[in-house]
RNA sequence: GCCCCCGUAGCUCAGUGGACAGAGCGAGGCCGUCCUAAGGCCUGCGUCGGCGGUUCGAGUCCGUCCGGGGGCGCCA
């Protein structure tokens, strides 16, 4: 292998194709055929795979681009990047590009070799693991901070934290994907006058006293009370004894509820790197310090008693209060503290997963990043659409408060975590989405998530009947893929890291489900036309193998990248 | 009133400015000696919310209007 078919194995069909492109256009401009502009040089180069297949595997608009600029006809110029490209593959034998044509209205149609894809082939099954990585991003390298969930630990979760808990760790499998170093963290209060009062709430239930106004009415609150220890459970003599008594019991619950919370989000796949407390950002000086760097900047100015941000010079539409007229830091202090921690800890790259409730909090966030001193491009908020829970038809209330709230874990034990995966990747971050209880568990059996599965547990099978059998996969699928149906399958296959890449590039899921969607239906109609194992064509059926096999992990990695389940049987 | 998100098939949703707009579900019909029928094939399904504009080209970008949702606190 020369250094530059090296190099080429690293890069993606399209990366390829992208370079070829490029290469023809030179050679067009050397030759004269185009003239020498710096448009001609400046020019960003595309390619997409077009939606029919008798337009080849990938196309450029290249010709259309340049038509003004040139002053030229469109199919002229495709015609000289046709011609230019011909040249080229004339004097590399190797080239992965078989054929490029010039179609109207000015398109640049490109096919590729089958040498080309079946090397991409025999690389999935050489390298499974690293299949469907892709570091070609420029942010690739970048060491990102994602942020979500962040519920306080008030009470269990409940569906109304799902689309955050998804979205959040979807979002951080496909950075990674994409060669970014992540960490997932989740920031709570633990300290705040809502655990005073959920305190309160256990002692009124433990004490058979009613439950305060502004307390918690829950189930959950019912099952702690009992556990409530000794110490917290034996009333003491004077009322500030007694408010000491509700925060130490609010605070004890409050840890019990955030092991549950942790324990809830491991059922769905989610983990965290880390934990961050509201308390700590004070304690350990953050907040004072983002204060202080304000100030010094001379963002903040008194008035009515109060410490104000003044957010307007960033263009919000009100200034924003840091210190309350009693001393008291508001939440955005806190925020504020929490970018300068966050980003003394090393990373490039801040994402917090918020709902859409808080869109009116982004602005002002950003603004103080930036009179921080601090990059404002490298703090994004990603706002969820909002979940509209019904149950036949019926709107769900969900106050966490009032105790009328649906359990995340229950919801999970209905549909399972690999549909419910599947529901939040399969779409945008930011829709608005209506989930009925009732329908989405009926539909829960025809999700499209048993598809793709199903597809695997297929070839799964196949491969068990061919050890059987005595077959064994081909080392290579060299010279197999120039027919149907093997072609057709096989550039399905391949596309997968550029699948990958768009989707890490985008910070979106949806791609990756109608991916792993195209791949089954793929696979289901070579299923169809072509018979894998067959003991009287050892030859053919050791190819085919090796070609369902790489479709068996392309398909197992494309679920994993989702954190779904690729099963070996249903 | 101001700000943000959404409006694509009966339903739920995809759709990097490109070649006649796609999937699943739902509806109707067909496929069984054969590696899993949780499958395959066929049929019907659209003023891409409306109107302007930019562009060689707009579901995609801009403006405006109409729907739906959310936010506008010295709450979190």
């Amino acid at each position: 292998m020369t250094a530059d078919q090296a190099r080429r194995a690293t890069l993606t069909l399209r990366a390829t194709a992208h370079d070829a492109v490029r290469a023809a256009l030179d050679r067009a401009v050397d030759t004269g055929a185009l003239p020498d502009m710096p448009e001609t040089r400046s020019v960003a180069i595309e390619v997409s795979r077009p939606a029919k297949p008798e337009h080849g595997d990938l196309a450029s608009n290249l010709a259309l681009k340049l038509a003004r600029p040139l002053r030229m006809a469109p199919p002229a110029i495709a015609t000289a990047l046709a011609t230019a490209m011909a040249e080229l593959r004339g004097e590399d034998r190797g080239s992965a590009i078989a054929s490029a044509e010039a179609a109207s209205p000015g398109f640049l149609n490109l096919r590729f070799a089958d040498a080309a894809i079946e090397a991409v082939i025999d690389r999935v099954r050489d390298e499974p693991a690293g299949w469907g990585r892709v570091g070609g991003l420029e942010a690739a390298g970048r060491h990102v901070n994602v942020e979500f969930v962040s519920a306080n630990p008030t009470g269990p979760l409940t569906v109304g934290n799902a689309r955050g808990a998804f979205v959040g760790d979807l979002l951080a499998r496909v950075l990674e994907a994409g060669g970014q170093r992540v960490t997932r963290e989740y920031y709570f209060n633990d300290s705040g006058t809502q655990v005073r009062n959920l305190g309160a709430s256990i002692l009124a239930v433990r004490e058979g006293r009613d439950i305060p106004e502004d307390g918690y009415h829950g189930d959950y609150v019912a099952d702690l009370a009992p556990e409530l220890p000794k110490e917290l459970a034996t009333p003491r003599s004077g009322d500030e004894a007694e408010e000491q008594r509700a925060w130490a019991a609010g605070r004890w619950a409050s840890d019990r509820i955030r092991q549950g919370i942790e324990a809830s989000l491991a059922a769905l796949g989610v983990r965290f790197d880390v934990w961050t407390n509201e308390g700590s950002l004070h304690a350990d000086g953050w907040v004072e310090r983002a204060v202080a760097k304000l100030r010094e900047a001379g963002y903040l100015y008194e008035q009515d008693g109060a410490t104000w941000f003044r957010s307007t010079a960033f263009g919000d539409d009100k200034d924003r209060v840091v210190i309350r007229s009693n001393g008291a830091p508001t939440y955005f202090a806190s925020d504020i503290g929490y970018v300068i921690e966050k980003f003394s800890r090393g990373f490039d790259h801040l994402i917090y997963v918020w709902g859409a409730d808080h869109h009116g909090t982004v602005a002002r966030l950003r603004n103080a990043a930036e009179a921080m001193g601090l990059d404002k491009s490298a703090v994004e908020v990603i706002l969820t659409g909002w979940v509209h829970f019904l149950r036949n038809g019926e709107e769900l209330s969900m106050s966490k408060r009032a105790g009328t709230f649906i359990a995340l874990d229950d919801l999970l034990a209905e549909l399972g975590a690999d549909a419910a995966r599947w529901y939040f990747a399969s779409r945008g971050a930011n829709v608005n989405m209506d989930v009925d209880i009732e329908l989405a568990k009926r539909q829960s059996s025809e999700n499209p998530v048993y598809y793709a599965q199903y597809a695997h547990a297929r070839i799964a099978s196949i491969l068990r009947k061919a050890v059987d059998t005595g077959l064994a996969p081909a080392t290579s699928v060299a010279g197999s893929l120039a027919a149907e149906p093997e072609a057709t399958l096989a550039r399905v296959v391949a596309r997968l890291p550029e699948v990958v890449e768009d989707s890490a590039a985008a910070q979106e899921t949806q791609g990756i489900t109608t991916y792993a969607t195209e791949l089954a239906t793929a696979f289901h109609a070579f299923y169809r036309d072509a018979r894998v194992v067959d003991p009287d064509e050892r030859d053919r059926s050791a190819k085919r193998l090796a070609l369902v096999d790489a479709t068996r992990i392309s398909l197992a990695n494309a679920l994993a990248l989702l954190g779904i389940s690729a099963p070996e049987a249903m």
